[in-house]
DNA sequence: CTGTTAGGTGTACGGCATACGCCTACCGAG
DNA sequence: CTCGGTAGGCGTATGCCGTACACCTAACAG
C-alpha cells in the first residue's frame, strides 16, 4: 500500500563494498555510501539499523562468493579436496582485502561460510575422522586460514617488515636475519600451501 | 635547560592499557587516556604524534611480556618446547583481549615478539629443520596462533555462535549441527592444543 | 634574577554516527 | 479521478572523536 523501497539490499552492500575497494576500510562511512548510492545519509537508515549492520551486509556479500562456485569434485584424495576448499576461502577473502578486519566480527552469520564448513566436515568425515577430531580439525584449519590471510595482507613476507628484520643485528638474531634473507624468494602462495600441508600431514595423511 | 617531562612512556602505555582493560577497545580515546593520567587531552600530544603511536605503545607493552619470562628449559622434546613458547604467546595476548585487534596492525615493531621468533627458529633448527622449512614452520605456527586466539576471543566455541549453529536445520547441515552439539564439552584449551598438536605432528613429530 | 625553551592547556574545527521531526511519493479505496 | 494513510527520503542538530593552533608558564642555564 505505501511507497515501495527504491533500493535492494544487494545494491546497498555492493555500494559499500565499492567504497571499501576504492578507498580502503577507513574510507567507509555512512556518508560515503550514501553518496555512492546518490541518496542522503539518513536515507540509509531506512535500510539498516546502524553502521554495524551495513558492515555485516558487506561481509556477507563477500563471503557468500565462497559457496557460489560448484562443489568440489569427489575425485582425488581428501587432502586435495580440503586444499581446494581452503584455497577457495582464501581467494574469496583475498579478492577484497579491505574487508578483512570486518570478517572477524561478522563472520558467524554468513550462510556461505556455514555451508563451506559443512562441506569441509563432510570431507573430513569421509577421511575417517571421528566427531571430535573433525571439530578440532575444522577449527584448526579455520584458525590457520584466518591467521595466514591476515599475515599475507597485513604483514606480507616480502614486504617492509621482512627487510626491517633482515637489517637487525645478526649477532643477536642469527636465525631471524638468516630467515629474512632467504624469505625473499618465498612466494605467498608457496608459504600458504607449505603451512597448510603441515596441518594436513598432521591430520594423518 | 627547559622544563623536564613529567610522565614516562611506561606511564602513558599503562594508562592506555588500563582504559582498554576497563572499558574495552571502543572506550580508548585520547580524552579518556588524558583523564586517566590527570592531564589535558592535548598534553598527550607532547608524548605521541597521534593516536596510532599510542596504540603501538600499548601493543608493545602487552607483547613485551612474552619475553620477560625465563627462557624455555633445554630439556624435553622440541615439540614440548615449541608448545611452551606458543602457550606463552597465547597467554600473553589472552591476558588483554581488548588489545587483540591492535596487535595485527602494530605487531611487527615489537622486540619482544622478535626475540620470541628467534627462539622458536632456534628450537626448530635444533630439531633438524632446514632454513626454508624453518620459515614456513614459524609462519605457519604464527598464523595458527593468531587465528586461534582470534577465534577464542571473538567467536568462542562455547558462545552464542555455537548455540546458533546447533539450532540450524539438521537436514541441511547434518555435520555442523552434530559438531556444535558435541563442541559444548570441548574447552578452548583442549581445542587450542589439539590444533597445535596437528601442526606439530605435521612438522615431523 | 632573567631569558629561553619546551611542557601543558583551552579553544576551535571538521568529520563521524545517529536521534528526531518534517515533507512527500506512492498505492489502495472510494 | 480523488483522497488519505503509510512509509520512504531528507535536513537539522547533538555529542562524540582526533587534532591544529596559539597561548601561558614552569623550570633550568647564565
Amino acid at each position: 500500500m505505501p511507497r515501495p523501497r527504491s533500493l535492494t539490499q544487494d545494491q546497498l552492500s555492493a555500494a559499500a563494498l565499492a567504497v571499501i575497494d576504492r578507498e580502503g576500510l577507513p574510507g567507509l562511512s555512512m556518508r560515503a555510501v550514501a553518496v555512492e548510492l546518490g541518496i542522503s545519509t539518513m536515507a540509509l537508515y531506512r535500510y539498516v539499523q546502524d553502521r554495524g549492520e551495513l558492515e555485516a551486509l558487506v561481509v556477507e556479500l563477500v563471503l557468500s562468493a565462497v559457496d557460489s562456485t560448484p562443489p568440489p569434485p569427489d575425485a582425488g584424495t581428501w587432502q586435495a579436496r580440503v586444499t581446494l576448499l581452503v584455497d577457495r576461502l582464501r581467494t574469496t577473502v583475498g579478492a577484497h582485502p579491505g574487508v578483512l578486519p570486518l570478517t572477524f566480527t561478522h563472520r558467524h552469520r554468513s550462510p556461505g561460510v556455514l555451508r563451506w564448513g559443512e562441506t569441509v566436515l563432510g570431507v573430513l568425515g569421509e577421511a575417517g575422522l571421528g566427531p571430535e577430531e573433525r571439530i578440532v580439525a575444522l577449527r584448526a584449519l579455520l584458525a590457520y586460514v584466518i591467521g595466514a590471510i591476515q599475515q599475507e595482507h597485513l604483514g606480507a613476507l616480502s614486504g617492509a617488515g621482512t627487510t626491517a628484520i633482515a637489517a637487525l643485528p645478526a649477532e643477536e638474531y642469527p636465525y631471524l636475519t638468516e630467515a629474512a634473507r632467504s624469505a625473499r624468494s618465498l612466494t605467498p602462495d608457496r608459504e600458504f600451501h607449505g603451512g597448510l600441508a603441515l596441518l594436513l600431514a598432521g591430520l594423518g595423511g
